[in-house]
RNA sequence: GGUUCCGUGGCCGAGUGGCUAGGCAGUGGUCUGCAAAACCACGUACAGCGGUUCGAAUCCGCUCGGAACCUCCA
């Protein structure tokens, strides 16, 4: 398929042409989220990152399969000796079932996302659902050797596969290196080299999410679950795995080194990873105690937001950034970005009342091509954005009188721009009030400023200010052009 | 300590050898009964110091500052 799809690949740390194994199909796998807490910031950047990627492959027409994964078994606790799964952890505090949380922060998530109008995956495996091909993993690696057996619980012996294959590539690590400066770890006695992890872990007496196996009653390891699922949806070798960055070491290069040994073959050709959001110049994350719930910013409820941000200007935040790059949270930088978002979105909303003129003003097809340059680009959002904002700016001297296109320029040009503003960046308008319900709404202050038109006609000032006065009071926003006026509801 | 990356105008954020994105904020103006919105004009910024080059924010070196990963993490 023709495409000018530049992707940066962190494989090869450097931007390649895209091309698909399968031709006009793509193979897309992306780490969706632990589901033991509520959403935060730092959880809608790869949604968002992938969503759009999801977005523009369709519209270039590829038919894409993107599974995207929900954790809900497996990971350990950080400090914890015991080997507790994090999910069985929050399941005793709560007094719930585990699976039981699972479900309330999965639904949790996909509202969230829904609210962020990030498109649905193809495929949202769960790890727990797929023990059976996790475990098949494990033996093909047993029988492979690159694994072995320690008390019930097996590790992939890295220093074996590092004899052959290159453990590392992903993440520049070099195995000697990370031999000499991985800390001691309590229960690494099971494990012959610091840097093995493992395929399954037995289960301690007291674990509850267990799995019975020919190991032993236990659960798989860290990064199995990917491998698994991966593979079984999208086949041995596809194209794009993503997911963020600070997944790239360890997770991703254990992923690489178990899908190699298991299938015989290199799993992912491209990799790609979204930068992290950071906050006071840190990370945002579970660790450090300082991440913004999702809910936190659609209501305002946390100490550091001024007030409440809406989804679309969260969308609108990450999208300004390119996804490779950090983005810093700011209030300061959160109220540009809404205001930069309603500029975009009253542009469209006026271009619906351009009328065509008799001569193009400005080259649509040269505007349009540089759209497609940001996106095949790495998908330089940013720049698209620009482009856009030009594409707004044009809009308003047409409005203004100033400019016009063509009855055929102007159809290819709202085209265009409505197509990279909704479908790819997959932006709504917030403020759309036009939607049915508010019949009676819209006539009756239809109504009021046609009074007020009248006021003003007989110079009435004080009538027409009083209007506009109590209209705005109840939260309209009132803007007069040469023909009347216009409002919208905030 | 190791590996990798970054430091751009008041703020956010692209660019990455010559053609000086964009948004927000600010100032002046046009329009308007006033206002809002819109439009027009205005800011020569690239951490510091050297070097390469006809020419560097962009390449190289050093210095300073910051971050990520090395441990669960999006």
């Amino acid at each position: 398929m023709d495409n000018n799809l530049v992707i940066y690949n962190s494989l090869t740390r450097k931007k390649e042409q895209f091309t698909s194994i399968i031709p006009g199909h793509v193979g897309m796998y992306v780490c969706g989220p632990t589901v033991y807490g509520d959403p935060h910031l730092g959880h809608a950047r790869p949604a968002i990152t992938f969503d759009i990627l999801y977005r523009y492959l369709n519209h270039l027409g590829y038919k894409v399969r993107y599974v995207r994964n929900i954790t809900d078994v497996g990971h350990l606790e950080a400090d914890s000796d015991d080997g507790e799964d994090k999910i069985e952890k929050k399941a005793r505090l709560e007094k719930l079932e585990p699976m039981e949380v699972v479900q309330y922060y999965t639904d949790r998530y996909h509202n969230f996302m829904d609210k962020l109008n990030v498109k649905k995956p193809s495929i949202e495996p769960r790890a727990s659902g797929h023990i059976i091909e996790q475990l098949q993993i494990v033996d093909k690696i047993m029988e492979a050797g690159y694994a072995y057996e320690s008390e019930g619980s097996v590790y992939f012996d890295v220093v074996k596969y590092n004899e052959k294959y290159n453990y590392g590539e992903l993440s520049g690590r070099v195995l000697d290196d990370l031999l000499n400066t991985t800390r001691e770890l309590d229960g690494q006695t099971e494990k012959r080299h610091s840097v093995d992890f493992a395929l399954w872990k037995k289960a301690s007496p007291e674990h509850i999410m267990r799995w019975p196996s020919k190991y032993s009653e236990g659960f798989p390891g860290w990064h199995l679950e990917c491998s698994a699922m991966s593979t079984k949806y999208l086949g041995e070798q596809f194209d794009i795995h993503g997911g963020g960055m600070d997944l790239l070491f360890p997770h991703h290069e254990c992923e690489i080194a178990q899908s190699t040994v298991a299938n015989g073959k290199k799993p992912v050709r491209y990799w790609m990873h979204n930068n992290m959001i950071t906050i006071n110049g840190q990370k945002m994350g579970k660790s450090l105690g300082n991440f913004i719930t999702l809910e936190e910013f659609f209501t305002g409820s946390h100490k550091l937001l001024d007030r409440a941000y809406s989804p679309m200007t969260i969308r609108f935040f990450i999208l300004q950034a390119h996804y490779r790059s950090t983005v810093d949270f700011s209030n300061e930088a959160l109220q540009a970005a809404e205001k930069g978002y309603r500029r975009l979105m009253d542009g469209l909303k006026t271009l619906e009342k351009v009328k065509p003129g008799k001569e193009s003003g400005f080259n649509v097809d040269e505007w349009s091509n540089k759209c497609y340059e940001a996106m095949n680009d790495d998908l330089n959002s940013p720049v698209l954005i620009a482009h856009l904002f030009e594409g707004v700016k044009h809009i308003n001297n047409m409005a203004a009188g100033k400019s016009s296109l063509n009855e055929e320029d102007l159809e290819k040009f709202r085209k265009s721009i409505e197509m990279f503003s909704y479908d790819i960046l997959g932006l709504i308008d917030e403020e759309d009030t036009s939607g049915a319900g508010n019949t009676v709404l819209n006539e009756v202050v239809d109504l009021l400023l046609k009074l007020r038109l009248e006021a003003k006609a007989n110079k009435d000032w004080a009538t027409a200010d009083q209007i506009r006065d109590e209209l705005q009071k109840l939260g309209f926003v009132i803007k007069d052009t040469k023909d009347g006026s216009e409002w919208e509801l905030k």
